[in-house]
DNA sequence: ACATTACTACGATGGCATTCGTATGTCAAG
DNA sequence: CTTGACATACGAATGCCATCGTAGTAATGT
């Protein structure tokens, strides 16, 4: 029978930014992490290191020591772990409130016309869904 | 001439359960604040009172030291805030697509058919005034 | 006048996040 | 075999967050 893991706690900065790497490149040795990361921030290899084997502790991560160079992969699938962000702030700072989590993302970071097409159309479907 | 204020950082979780108390009740004395949110969590008033003097420090909060029983108000409006507490959380998690933000809300976080429809009616309202 | 209550200030603690340096082990090239 | 490149493990420094206790002081009630 399957065990079911529990929860992951919210993944704090740094370890979103290495999330974000994982889900994007899929299973990952530390260097290919570190690399992605490094383009955009210099940070120390050992960093990295550290932050991914703490977050296998959490289990925000899974690894597989298979190889000398270990290999990683999150453990949840991205939605999964947005979802769980969305909803979090939605609760702590929009007293669940969807629509003013909207405005507020449309204020300060303005979209495309063709994006807001997009997000209509979404929530039609969705509405649609629903009924 | 007015000296522009410097962004205020982040707030916290616990700061931003105080803004909230804030931003509902408008100025408040520390044991305005502690009454409210001890209603829903045990807290220390000197806890409360402590977060209000390293918010005050950081900017979040203003303070009226006229009365004995010094007086706090957000600096900052309740829309100003979310608004970048979503945008942050929009690069940080979701690279800057709405879409994929507003989905992860309403998956993680079931929304009434009425709320639905109001979102999607402001969606059209915002497309509208954008165009 | 004295005791009680209400307030601010502040130090201290424990925990977590982030970062880095160093130690140590493995492997392959020369 | 020795060296250099590359990997993991891990201790430690630093800083912030959240919390609380204590001290000191002003106001209030008896």
């Amino acid at each position: 029978m399957a065990q079911k893991q529990p929860d992951p706690p919210r993944p704090t900065d740094a370890e979103l930014e290495i999330l974000t790497v994982l889900w994007s490149r899929g299973r990952s040795t530390v260097r290919d992490v570190h690399d992605a990361i490094a383009l955009r921030k210099p940070t120390q290899y050992t960093t990295v290191l550290k932050t991914l084997q703490i977050m296998a502790e959490k289990g925000l991560v899974r690894r597989d020591e298979e190889q000398r160079a270990h290999i990683y992969e999150a453990s949840r699938p991205r939605e999964w772990t947005q979802s769980q962000l969305a909803a979090d702030l939605l609760q702590r700072a929009f007293s669940g409130s969807a629509k003013s989590l909207l405005l507020g993302a449309l204020s300060a970071h303005k979209v495309s016309r063709e994006e807001l097409a997009e997000l209509r159309k979404f929530l039609e479907e969705y509405e649609k869904g629903t009924r």
